[in-house]
This record gives C-alpha cells, structure tokens and sequence, in this order.
DNA sequence: CGTGATTTTGGGAACGGTTTCATAAATATT
DNA sequence: AATATTTATGAAACCGTTCCCAAAATCACG
C-alpha cells in the first residue's frame, strides 16, 4: 500500500552530489555556510531525484512537527467558518499545516480533542472559542505555543484574537436608537458565552446613554441558530411587551426572527427593523437585505495563524483589536 | 519554547514496568502477546507517567503517519463545510487525524496543496471536487490512498463518494412540472463542474420527458454564487421570455433569484416559483423557507472519511451512491 | 613558508519508536 | 522422559533526519 513513494533519502542525495549527508542537511536548511560547488551539486541531485525530505524524520530529529493544531468548535457554522478560512490563508506559505480536531462547544470533547492535537507534537495551537475554562487554557498555555481566536482571556494579553463585541452591540443599538426606535428588544446569543454577555453589556449600555430605562421583558436568550430566532419572536409576543426593533446576537438568529414575522405578516422593516451581528455572506441576499455588524471574521483567523507562527519563530508581533463595522442594508428603518 | 512536555519515552516505561522497550511496543500496539502480569505492570507504568508514544518517531519507524490528507476546495462556502464536518466525524476514533489544504477551486494551487500534503507523508488523501483533471488524480490514486468527495470519476470505482446529481436536478424539475409549470428555467452552476453539467442534464431530460421542447434562453449559466443568482434574473428579465419557474443549480443563487425578484415586487412563490439546490441549513428560514433538493452533505463528508480509513486497514467498504431528497417548503406552489 | 585561527566537512550519536532475530522458557508430542 | 515445537522476551538494527564534535581544509599573518 502506497509503496511507491519516499524511495530516496538524504543518503542518496549525498551519494549523488559526493558529500556527506550532513552536508546535504545543510545546505538544506541554511545552517551553515558550505561551498559554492558543493551547494549546487546537492541542489541538483535534489532536482533530479526529486528529492523529498521526510517530515517524520526531520520533525523527531528537530522536535518540532511543523504542524499548529486548530480546535475547531462547530465547523460549518457559517461564522466559524470564516474564521478558518482566514487561518488556512495566514497558514499559507509558512511551512506550518494545520491539524484539525473538533470540540464542538462540549467540554469533554474539547478536551480530547486537545489531547490528540498535543500528542501530535504540533509545534502551536490555535483553540476557537470554546467552552473549556480559562484557567486550563492558560495553563495550556505555559506547555504550548498558543492564540486563542474568537475569545479574549485577560491573562493572555497578545496571544487573543477578537473583536470588540461590546463597541459592535453598541453601535448596532445606538443606530436604531438613532431611528427612532425606543422599545428595542435584544435577542442574544448563549449567555453562558463571553461573547453574548459582551453584546448584551453593550445594548444595555446604550440604552442607559440614551436615557432609556431597561426593561428585562425586551431581552430574550438565544443560541445563536435561527430556530431561537423564531421562539424568541414567540416569545416576544406572548409576553406582549410591545416593540418595534430587534436587534439580534446573530444573522441567524435574525434570519429566524425574519421568518416568524413573516409568519405572523408584520413586515419588515416597515413595522418592526432587525439588526443583526456577523454580516454573514449571505446576510446581504436576505429579504429584504440584512443591516447587520460586521465582524472581520477571516482576517481574525489569518491573524490568529500569523501571529503564531510569528511566536514560533520567536518574532514579535502584536495582535490587534478589531473593531466591528455596521453594515447598514435594508432591515431597519426609521420609526414612526 | 514548548519545553515542559514529551520528557518520557518508552525507555521510561519499560524502567518503570521492568521489561524491554519492546515489550511496551508490543502491549501498546497488541503486535504480539505478552504474559498478564507484564502486561498489567506496563499498563500501569503508561497511565502512572501518563506516557503518550511519539506520533513521529512511531511514524517514521512504522512508515506511516496517521494523518490523511484532506484537499479542500473553498472552505467556508455552506456546503462544503457541512461534507468538511463529515469528514472529522468520520475521522473520530480511528487514530487518523486530518492535515487539511485548501486548493480554492484554483488548478495550481490544487497542485501545490497535494504536493504539501503528498510530501508530509499522509497515509491517505481526500479530495473534494477541484479542477484537477480525473487523469490526474487518476495517477495520484495509484501512489497513495485516496477517496474523492463530491465528485464522481469513472476510472475510480468505489473510491467515489458523490451524489446522483442527475436524479436531483430531475426530481426538482419534475416536481415543477407536475405544480403546472412549463416555462421553467434552469440557472445552472459553473458549467466547468461535472455536479452542474449532471443537474443541467437532468433538468433537460425532465423537461423532455414530460413532453416539452427545450428552449435555450430558459438555461442561464451562474457561479452557484448568490450573486449570480439576481444577475441571473436580469438576464432572464432582458431576455423577456416569460418564465412562472426557477430551478436554481444551488440554494445560494436561489437566494439571489429570490432577492432580486423581491427587488422587482416580483412574489414568490405566487408568481414565480424557486427550487434550489443542496438544502443549507440556512434555507429552512428565507422568506418563504426555499423548497430544495437536499445533498446528505454531512454523511457524503463521513463516508468518504469512513472509506478512506478502511481503505487504510485494508477492510472491505462499499461506498453507495447517494440519493437526494426533495424538500417540499414553500417557495414554489402550483401554477395559475 | 610555518603556525595559529577560522571555516568546511564528514563521522556518528542522538531522536523515540518498531521490528527482526536469536534465545530462553514453556508447552506439546511421542 | 526426551525431544520437538511453540511462545515470550530482550538485544540490537533500523527508520531518515539533525546536530555535535573533531578532523581537514583554508586563510591570515608575521
């Protein structure tokens, strides 16, 4: 079974270009100087060979794997995503290839998913949100080169790749304070994640500055899918607080939102504006289009991946805090 | 840097247990059997040290690395993702774990990824899609395992995990058909991609088969991009050939379709009916929710991992052709 | 041109496992 | 009970690199 590859080693390339292999090894890896002649007749011998050197070999000689485990959590959630199409691009050119495993938000397989990444000997790791605590991550932390994307954990000041949610669910709420809008509700993501409090100290925020008292009946708990889009309109109306925007945690949760009310035939914007939080790719083609927060998901994850393997090579290099964007489209309106 | 861990070795366990190296090997990979109690004694020593084998030295005495390749086309596009998802399920628990490359669709950075994922000496590859020629993934197929996703060559037999294209594009179509529909278009995806050519194809055969003649400026060539679906109504519209229906090559132009109808105050599906493709998770809440042929994407992901590992060990699999499902929602309804 | 300093080079010991092989012990056979 | 066979074990070779160290070659300089 796949017999036919991985022949010839530095052995024979050595042989070929008549030095030894540690020459070969040399000129290989630029570490020393070694003469003009002999340099390109081992270049050539690997030219003709096609010589490939193996990875497993060089990576247990050298005690570095050239490999960064990503955990993932929930891939083919449309934000994750994103995200990971930004470390497969910071990734590119860098010599390191990302090792997938999945935690799928679940402690346990967090976890074990860790546990694989690590005895795989990656030289770095990149954990995507994630529920494991914050004090394993650190002590993670001091065993593994590690960026953490999508989370801020204070104790790891430049290793945290995120955005600013609180600024975003600001800006977002303020916008439809801005029209009008007074009975705005806040549909947010998990609470038991950062991220969601985080928008959720953000609406609040902007509320009290607007001179509007809070009134918990305008806040529904989600997670983050559309399903809790449509309870949370449900919901909104059995406890018949009336109101007139709603500013979602989520594109999906406010694609659901959308759904229910078209259900219900109350229109939008006309009678009640959405906002939502990620400007996913598709947020744009929703009827009608959604105005939404952008967050710049696939630069946090070239940034995560750059930034590691900045400390791999022991470079320096200092992590931004992105800020968000509103994307104003067509799902909100002026009231009244 | 990463200094704390991967002190102990085997040479530990076998001090600790009071036996040789090779022992530990043969109680940790059951090569041989070895009498109870030293048995229990190693066992012990491995959880009492916590004693992970290294994956490299183990790789490069063994000749393989437990890693699969995974070419990736385009990762964060819906659909791909959710076979991505798959393909880490079905990797769960089998001691493989994937190195993914991303080709984007692209031919020379397709190449260049297998070259990356050929030369760290994957035990097996997954391909998805691409624009690679069969020829040359033929070739590739004969120096190392390999399965491909979402794609169907004929030089591979059962080394294929893809979807009967055909049988979908018909399915929608017909079920048009049989709404009352006879002016119904078909917006294809890239024609380069066998997958659109095979819809296109099903389409056609539907529309024969229920006793219509083929009109070509009902045929409208996108990208399976959502963009491409409102360009492709302004074709149509420019066109002025009357249509009631669209079948949409994806659930993404179907979007757009939607989104640029609405534009035009154009009802769906009162006025003209939508039918897309793939079933995203995100299509269950457009307004209306998108009636769709849905692709098992996660189990096509979870197979082709499933194939390839059993391929590995050299266990029998039959990989079945996957069929796909109508979801009947609410954006297409009978004519007139 | 000889000598010491410096650069290149090759030999060989790691790296941490697996696997072959020979041997000692246990078991089966007659 | 003696011999043949099988089984369990450890020693050592090997996988393909890197890298330390010492030898060889080159250079600088008096």
């Amino acid at each position: 079974m796949a017999a036919t590859r991985q022949n010839i080693t530095i052995k024979d390339i050595a042989r070929r270009a008549k030095v030894s292999k540690s020459t070969v090894s040399r000129v290989l890896n630029g570490t020393t100087a070694v003469a003009e002649e002999k340099k390109t007749a081992v270049l050539q011998a690997v030219a003709d060979l096609n010589y490939q050197p193996n990875v497993m070999a060089r990576g247990l000689a050298a005690g570095q794997s050239l490999t960064v485990g990503v955990l993932t959590q929930n891939i083919s959630s449309p934000y994750n995503d994103a995200v990971l199409l930004g470390v497969l691009q910071g990734l590119r050119g860098s010599d390191y290839s990302p090792i997938f495993a999945d935690g799928s938000w679940i402690l346990e397989q967090e976890e074990q998913a860790i546990q694989t990444l690590v005895a795989r000997q990656v030289d770095g790791l990149i954990v995507f949100g994630g529920e494991t605590p914050d004090e394993t991550i650190c002590d993670l932390a001091r065993q593994v080169p590690l960026v953490v994307a999508g989370r801020n954990i204070a104790k790891l000041p430049n290793q945290c790749v995120y955005v600013n949610n609180f600024a975003g669910a600001y800006q977002a709420t303020q916008y439809l304070l801005e029209l009008g809008h007074e009975r705005v509700v806040h549909l947010t993501g998990k609470l038991s994640h950062v991220d969601a409090q985080e928008r959720l100290r953000g609406y609040r925020q902007a509320m009290i500055d607007h001179g509007l008292s809070l009134d918990e009946e305008l806040v529904v708990e989600g997670n983050f899918q559309e399903q809790s889009g449509v309870l949370a309109v449900e919901t909104l109306l059995l406890r018949g607080r009336p109101f007139t925007a709603i500013f979602a945690g989520s594109d999906q949760m406010a694609y659901g939102v959308r759904l229910a009310l078209y259900r219900r035939g109350i229109r939008v914007p006309a009678e009640v504006s959405i906002v939502g939080f990620d400007d996913l790719g598709s947020s744009a083609y929703t009827t009608p289009p959604l105005t939404t927060v952008r967050q710049p998901a696939v630069k946090i994850g070239q940034t995560a991946a750059e930034a590691l393997v900045a400390m791999l090579k022991n470079e320096p290099y200092i992590i931004p805090v992105f800020q968000t964007e509103l994307i104003v489209r067509e799902s909100a309106m002026r009231y009244r």
